[in-house]
DNA sequence: GTCTATAAATGGATAGAC
DNA sequence: GTCTATCCATTTATAGAC
């Protein structure tokens, strides 16, 4: 009855405790003691902290899905990918913990290893995608080996551009995120026709102030 | 007598650990087992594994200063900026560690926080001083705006690219490395004059192969 | 300098009562 | 479903003998 809420409760505070204080800093006495619930009771509803954070996961999974589906059938323009990073950052942002210990989470758990290398794999293919209707559109242009290596590097800096900002001090989170933003756009800036790219400076210098 | 050379061996011991198992895998116990002394002997030599860290940081911040001393007077050109990349991502390689669990490390002690913070300011300044070099020798071509997005989109890189190997599920050393090279040189690609785009990819080319 | 022994604290996890 | 009580393993760190 109550059992459904309990697991819920117990994954929201999960998740807000590990985004806050770092998935490795808290234990499953902490989110109990949270709660206001014995951890008697958290191990009733969950295996163990691991299972948690699989479950945790299975919700950003899903989510990050949805940002990366493939836009829609006409061709993208600047605007359209602003969209698309600003869901995709902020579901980064919602599950941040999950960057920040990145390499250590996945190196525990082999099927979340594989999961994420799903997701990768996702994200590389719509960036393929996105950037191949800029060309088409005459928007952009590169070479196929610039096109590969622009959407390896949108990669990684969305992977980790959250934790750029926070080893640089930055205190804002929609600031952080906006930036993040910014930087993938400059990223694709040099390839853009000269009428684009003036529109895109107009665009993130707005952003900017 | 032997003191310097015990405190030399577990700092050299807990590097090699930290780096293949991860830093908050290995314990002072770990360490002291695998030199096969006691743990009391361990930590009459450091306070704490946190003071290991730091000892381990001071080698690595000072074989970074090294990689990121200004180039010498002449302008640089691309091989210049490939070589000192490979200082670099040699560092890094050296001192994985540190990057794998950058924001939980950074995050437990603020005096690696300063001095990492240090690092990234002179590591921004190296690389604003060699892209005004390549613009001055005519062979580079970006607004101010430009440059200073490109050379964070190049410090995020580089601090990352190995997480994102790893996560990736590199396996092969050298080749992490190359390829983190060739990444950050495509970032740098489209503003090249036409010539040196050309010869850029030209080096690419025999590197990957 | 190095060891043995051990204290003190913590984290993960379970049994059994209610 | 939830709590109390508790166990076991691990980790950090120190005291004191050699």
């Amino acid at each position: 009855m109550a059992a459904r809420q309990t697991r819920q409760r117990i994954l929201d505070c999960s998740l807000a405790m590990f985004n806050t204080q770092g998935e490795p800093n808290v234990t499953t006495n902490h989110i109990a003691d949270e709660l206001e619930i014995s951890p008697g009771n958290l191990y009733y509803h969950f295996r163990n902290k691991d299972d948690i954070i699989e479950q945790l996961f299975a919700r950003f999974d899903a989510r990050m899905d949805d940002a990366l589906a493939a836009p829609g059938g006409r061709l993208p323009g600047l605007e359209d990918i602003w969209l698309q990073l600003h869901l995709a950052f902020e579901c980064i942002w919602d599950y941040r913990f999950l960057y920040r210990d990145l390499v250590e989470i996945l190196s525990r758990n082999r099927r979340l290893r594989v999961r994420f290398a799903r997701i990768l794999k996702r994200a590389d293919d719509n960036a393929h995608q996105v950037m191949r209707g800029l060309s088409q559109a005459g928007v952009m242009r590169a070479s196929a080996a610039e096109l590969d290596a622009a959407a390896t590097n949108v990669l990684v800096l969305a992977t980790f551009w959250l934790n750029y900002a926070a080893v640089r001090g930055d205190k804002d989170e929609n600031a952080a995120i906006r930036d993040g933003i910014v930087q993938v756009m400059m990223l694709l800036a040099p390839f853009l026709r000269d009428a684009e790219r003036v529109h895109l400076n107009k665009l993130t210098q707005a952003y900017i102030d």
